[in-house]
DNA sequence: ACCTGAACACCGTTCAAGT
DNA sequence: ACCTGAACACCGTTCAAGT
């Protein structure tokens, strides 16, 4: 065993493939999955990019990897006391880990190569729903529309370039200046009387729509 | 003018803005947005990969103009006899899109720039609903709900590693193969009862979850 | 007006070689 | 077992120069 080893006891100085990952995701939080390369992300890590290539098989895996380790950051309420108070806490939960990781917006649920907590976080859904009395047809339905929704309004919130109602104010006005009056008239209407006076909130929008889903959803539990 | 010029009456023989973006279009049908390069793009149009940049000013506002000419394909259907039937027909439109660009699928709605297709599009869906008597506030949460749905929708769909529900049944099996028996029992059993015995359609889902976020909006209609 | 050649600063990945 | 150096085949973009 060497001196080094001694000296750092319970802390591998050595890469890992956790490392890897963890350094990988804070390197896309911090500029973007095109910020993210292996030479950059070696230098990061003390390395030449080609070690990497030791711990992973490539870019690719690496990027399945940090999407499951992301997905595993999305809460899963146990201790909800009904299905619509669990969904509605692991949606608020998906939209947040988002938050954190923009990049990872477009990269989830692709339906490929799904981790161990892309799996466990599906079958977690899909209990609830059963234990419910849902059927299998309508758990499939359930989780179906909940999933399409959580992740392109999250896909959408991601790119959002504002993040205050403020801003988007600033920002529509931005977009309405950029066309004639009257180009589009009823766009223009929204963004005056509303982007604008009144306070658009990205977050009461998803909360509407998840209210709107969660009510539809309801009225399939005894079908 | 040139003998050129005159063999080739009404067709400019020059590149241009368009041309250039219907040829990327094209090559990202083909390949991916990942195989879409400005050199590949300039050998296929016959020129320099340099020449490109006296019609555009870098690659992203070549995919920007990509994307709003693909925005441009969806279907306005000025004809529907009510909201629901407007909203339906242009969802489906959508979807058919993206089924035939699935490279566009997690880059449309980036609200950053958005082009006069996009802009007009919008447009449209406001007006529908206002002059079917939707409020303001009515009207931004259903055209909210509804964009989320549709490309988060799309992004799935242009993800699958299936299309028929034979291919279905042969992608669960296999992902089902790959974790122990027992590991995500509820998955495990919606996958044997469900996506293998009887068929899933991807299609059907869609059209599943657009119902119950149309019967959702209808409650709207007079609040 | 429209295009090219050369150049710069990057990529991902392989593979033999080092310790 | 774990990492590096050199190499290969790519990128996007700038800019002076060509026609």
């Amino acid at each position: 065993m060497s001196i080094k080893a001694k000296i750092t006891p319970g802390h591998s100085n050595t890469l890992n493939k956790e490392l890897v990952i963890l350094a990988a995701i804070k390197l896309a939080d911090e500029s973007g999955i095109n910020g993210l390369s292996m030479r950059k992300l070696g230098r990061e890590l003390g390395v030449e990019a080609m070690a990497l290539y030791y711990h992973l098989k490539n870019k690719s895996q690496l990027i399945e990897e940090m999407i499951d380790h992301i997905h595993g950051e999305i809460e899963i309420p146990f201790d909800a006391p009904n299905w619509r108070a669990f969904m509605q806490r692991r949606a608020r939960s998906a939209l947040d880990v988002v938050a954190r990781h923009p990049w990872a917006a477009g990269l989830m649920e692709s339906g490929v190569n799904p981790g161990p907590a892309t799996l466990k976080d599906s079958d977690t859904m899909i209990q609830c729903f059963r234990e419910a009395g849902f059927s299998i047809a309508m758990t499939v339905h359930a989780v179906t529309v909940l999933n399409i929704y959580i992740y392109g309004a999250a896909q959408q919130y991601a790119k959002l370039p504002f993040t205050t109602t403020e801003q988007a104010a600033e920002v529509s006005e931005a977009i309405k200046r950029q066309f004639p009056m009257g180009t589009y008239p009823y766009l223009g209407e929204i963004i005056t009387q509303h982007m604008i006076k009144s306070g658009y909130s990205a977050v009461d929008e998803f909360d509407f729509g998840l209210k709107l889903i969660l009510d539809g959803i309801a009225l399939l539990e005894r079908e």
